[in-house]
DNA sequence: TAAAGGTAGTTGCGCACGCAACTACCTTGG
DNA sequence: CCAAGGTAGTTGCGTGCGCAACTACCTTTA
């Protein structure tokens, strides 16, 4: 019960802690995520709709997120052309130096936030409780 | 680092189940830590600006959220006779009553979907995890 | 192959929030 | 005592999001 409530109200704080991190950068935190999260696919390239899914966000949330990064240069609408429903998100030159650029700085405050604080055994017990939880949000529900 | 994927990826998840098994008793969670924290204060109420700081909003953020609580009858707002500036949220035998009916409920969620799942070293990992977490985003900052 | 139904992305709308400005009210220093 | 400055709460405005409706496009079925 200790362990929910630290949950619940450390996690808000330290997300605007990371966010304002990241804004120093001039980036915030959802538009960070999609250039990571395109950074690692194939291609630096995603399905709008298997994005908007590992971003946590509906479709049109992805829609709005995207109009920031496209006009920013950093992400580019691309049809498909099998299937004409069908757009991705791809991640430009620029896009990808810009990222490659903030997310060591990103890591660094990740690191100085979380990581150092904690001793492995607390990294560790992190990790497979998330990965438990997880799992528990995804099979019975 | 895989900690702080999980972190990242599963939070998110897992409040909005949690949000969404709340939502099954007719509130939603801001409310829910909202009536929380009165229930738990001295004389079931708070001064307005130190209960925005416990529920991490703005001072605006908890003025709006009051409105719902006050017009559902939950809680009431009043007028400090000293300082003719601050104000009081104060929960209402209607809003506490409530608040009981549903806090088992919500706390057996919480079970299923966190505790249960994991074991006792993992629990307090979590604890002391947070709690670190916590001290490290108030002290250097 | 035509109709029915599903899927991808966009748009209209409403909601919750933060920031900045405002009012009202202490509090402190000259 | 009064002016300057700080604090509590509210309000105007902009933003990011989800839901529902819409369009365009497959896919399945009879």
């Amino acid at each position: 019960m200790r362990a929910w409530r630290g949950f619940v109200t450390t996690s808000p704080d330290l997300m605007n802690a990371i966010e304002r991190d990241l804004g120093a950068f001039g980036l915030d935190a959802g538009d960070y995520q999609l250039l990571a999260m395109l950074s690692e696919a194939p291609d630096h390239r995603l399905k709008m709709c298997d994005l908007a899914e590992t971003l946590r966000l509906s479709r049109s949330g992805l829609t709005r997120r995207m109009d920031g990064v496209v006009k920013a240069k950093y992400v580019e609408r691309i049809q498909d052309k099998d299937d004409r429903r069908v757009s991705f998100a791809h991640l430009t030159p620029k896009g990808y130096q810009y990222l490659r650029k903030i997310a060591p700085l990103h890591l660094r405050d990740v690191r100085t936030r979380v990581i150092d604080l904690l001793n492995d055994q607390e990294i560790k017990a992190l990790g497979s409780a998330f990965a438990k939880i997880n799992a528990g949000l995804r099979s019975p529900d």
